[in-house]
DNA sequence: ACCGGGCCGTGACAGTTGTCATCGGCCTAC
DNA sequence: GTAGGCCGATGACAACTGTCACGGCCCGGT
């Protein structure tokens, strides 16, 4: 009997999954939670065989949440997102993933995968696994990167620059940079890219 | 016997709901699709009972969908959404929509939703009901939602100018007082704000 | 010891954005 | 009929943004 976690925020799909694979003979949904603390937390005190974890969760994300549950209990992770981008394949196997499928993955797959992984098998997905074989590494600069992921979420320079400590010109600078090496004319068309291609 | 359409734009869930509803005794899965043209399309093909359709889907969306099978079948509609906005919610009412579910709801409650609506009942979510009925009405103008629906995926003030033939400087006046009606900044905090609220 | 490159900062410049005042035309309500 | 609202536009101004040139610091390779 493999033993399985799922962690989910989007309860319908964590309960139509829980369902679904609670109706294979030979898995048995060991717990359901809804985001990366409570999956470390719920790994930790049920010991599953395969721990199915969303990328996209509040709190920690699902290759954080791997990090930490690999760190501290013998099992084994698939990581499941719906936007599969390559640089995250990259992240999610430095951190011993055994799995990494999309959401367009019709959920009758998902058995199979499981029974893989449990058997110490690794999956994944084929389509992804050649994006991110064809796609390039990032041409851009630590700090760079450091920029444009806090601009995803700040409006004006002067609060990139609050939040890493720097100066407003330093900001404009390294965001000019990225833009011009990414060919694009505002940060925010460079965060966007960055983020599609999992940089940051 | 219920027949139902499903239409999802992510295979996940939409196989997930597929196999769960087909275990059902009385409902059968007519037909499973990718989007609002595709639903549009098989619901005049398979007129089913009752339509499920993701709000959120490429090319029509779900509301849309709905008006467009509403108009051409003898059906029933329920829209199933990730973000349930109120603005939204009185969109779908407003398309004769006779259910309308978030995604947080359990996957084991859309059968019986299915039924209610199957039966000529109408189910809305009370927590988007509560919302929505408690949410104002949007204190923005009509002009203002243009530029702020526009202002969603364009980058300058004078790439919103040349959608709506307007000056520059009439889209910044527009912005600048939804910008003030709604308390914010910068004009893609106010097209978010406009959005959550299901606005635009 | 000498680059080269990433890092951090400054100053200056043009272009864009947000604010404000003001105008005229068109409706609707009182 | 007139006051008030929304619509479209203009001009002026301050603030912000993106670009460029330039400086210094530190580190790894040659």
């Amino acid at each position: 009997m493999i033993r399985v976690l799922i962690a989910d925020d989007e309860v319908m799909i964590r309960s139509a999954l829980e369902s679904l694979l609670g109706l294979e003979e030979d898995i048995e949904v060991a717990a359901g939670v809804d985001d990366g603390h409570q999956a470390v937390a719920a790994a930790r005190e049920h010991a599953p065989d395969v721990c199915l974890l969303d990328l996209e969760m509040p709190g920690l994300d699902g290759v954080e949440a791997a990090e930490q549950i690999l760190r501290q209990v013998a099992t084994r992770v698939i990581i499941v997102t719906r936007h599969a981008r390559p640089g995250v394949l990259r992240r999610a196997l430095g951190a011993r993933v055994s799995g990494f499928v999309p959401k367009s993955t019709p959920a009758e797959d998902l058995a199979r995968v499981i029974r893989d992984v449990a058997a110490g098998r690794r999956y994944v997905d084929p389509d992804i696994a050649a994006t991110a074989l064809g796609g390039e590494r990032s041409p851009l600069t630590d700090r760079e990167l450091d920029v444009l992921r806090a601009g995803r979420d700040a409006a004006t320079v002067q609060q990139i620059a609050d939040r890493l400590h720097l100066a407003p010109g330093t900001v404009r600078n390294y965001l000019s940079s990225a833009m011009g090496k990414l060919g694009v004319g505002t940060r925010r068309e460079a965060s966007q890219v960055a983020w599609e291609q999992g940089w940051i």
